[in-house]
DNA sequence: TGGATCATAATTGTCGGACAATCAGACAAT
DNA sequence: ATTGTCTGATTGTCCGACAATTATGATCCA
């Protein structure tokens, strides 16, 4: 029958004011946020509720610190920090690899499509150049996981989508522990991948949708195979640290 | 030779020792926080410094409060709020609608999909009532907007896949507004979107996968045409409140 | 003029204490 | 069983303070 009052504390109204702004463009990104006196002033609220606002939003990837410095500038969140906090979001609901695998055979390829319509000169090089890096011989399982990754990345990048390189970089993020055990206990795991990768690079090349969209999708489903074959559960919870 | 000391503020190195414990799981969802006094003592820094922490892990959704009380309580990020923060780093990315659809359509079909195979007997009641209740006669486009939003969410819940649910949030969310325009703008769109929504509920009905996602695949690229037919420009920034 | 150096002012991080509002729980009254 | 009242605990907000660090501007040197 009757809404509940608004009672939001001063904390949180300041920082959804500012959130507006920037939201709304009124505050530009790189733009410097004025001194927490300054605007403890303008609002009329004390300098420590500022500074839980300012938590607030800094939290969320809207107000960064640059290195080192004192003033806050205002900031789009970047790509590393909204996947960490899906990943997070990810792993206290659960998910597990059979999961991250369903959604990564839906995006990988997709993403790799795009990638192959609209890559450029310079991305292709960089993914070459990733796969060349990951093809050395006797090359530590650490860095080869790290490679694999970038290497998806880079792909996403190359699709020009903001959507798909945040929807990206979260299953990365979870998939490059379970890579790490593969790579360590199935010899044929570093071949396969480096087949893969070739293959894809030269769809890209020939910017052949079809093609980069077939090797992504037969590039993941031998991954479930891989992760299955070094004997890890499909039901693992993934992103636990 | 050496490395940097850990400058990092005390309300970082706090928030970032919470966030550890629940990540963890040492503490579990649901579990009540120590006050913010007792956290001071136990932490030996100042209220102020716990309270600014706090905020910081609140605006994660790693705490929250519950309905009107003052005790602050473990929780995971609900889908609600997870998808807020992408659809807003979406948009400060400038991703348009064409980048959202693109991803939609790589998405939903694989859920439809999924769910076609997972649906439980409630799950699928649910939606034909959405579906029921989006084809009345006379429904303000408002609430019609909301119905298919619905109808998303729950094929997202029915596929059982937290990565698909945490996906499917902020490309509902992003593509509202345009959904709202062209339901009002083009006479045909409800009843081509009653026709999906019925075509989809008959294959997960039959837990046919392909049927779904066929389905799926048609609905969203009927909506792209809706669209471009409404006159709306496919680059569109989404997500600007 | 341009650049390096340095003193000074401004700003952040943190602290301590204070107080009103209000929430939870116990208890009494209807 | 609901309503009213009391008490203590807790949060939201404020004030003032100070050390450490950074930004700013003046000064000096080439």
């Amino acid at each position: 029958m009757f809404e509940p009052l608004d009672h939001a504390p001063a904390y949180l109204r300041l920082s959804e004011a500012i959130r507006a702004r920037i939201l709304g463009r009124e505050l530009q990104d790189g733009e410097a946020l004025p001194t927490e006196t300054e605007l403890a002033r303008q609002f009329a609220v004390n300098r420590s509720t500022v500074r839980e606002a300012l938590r607030n939003l800094q939290s969320a990837g809207l107000l960064t610190r640059r290195g080192g410095g004192k003033k806050l500038y205002v900031s789009r969140p970047t790509v590393a920090a909204v996947g960490d906090g899906l990943r997070e979001a990810l792993s206290l609901h659960d998910a597990c690899f059979a999961d991250v695998w369903e959604a990564l055979l839906a995006v990988e390829p997709a993403i790799a499509g795009a990638a192959a319509l609209r890559r450029k000169a310079g991305e292709l090089r960089e993914l070459e150049r990733i796969a060349r890096a990951f093809d050395q011989p006797r090359l530590p399982a650490q860095e080869a996981v790290a490679l694999v990754g970038r290497f998806f990345r880079a792909v996403g990048a190359a699709s020009a989508n903001p959507v798909f390189v945040l929807a990206n970089e979260p299953l990365v993020q979870l998939v490059e522990p379970g890579l790490a055990i593969i790579i360590d206990r199935l010899p044929q795991a570093r071949r396969r991948i480096a087949a893969a990768q070739r293959a894809l690079i030269e769809a890209m090349r020939k910017r052949d949708r079809k093609a980069a969209a077939d090797w992504m999708r037969r590039h993941i489903e031998d991954f479930r195979r891989g992760y299955e074959q070094a004997g890890l559960p499909l039901e693992t919870v993934v992103g636990k640290k």
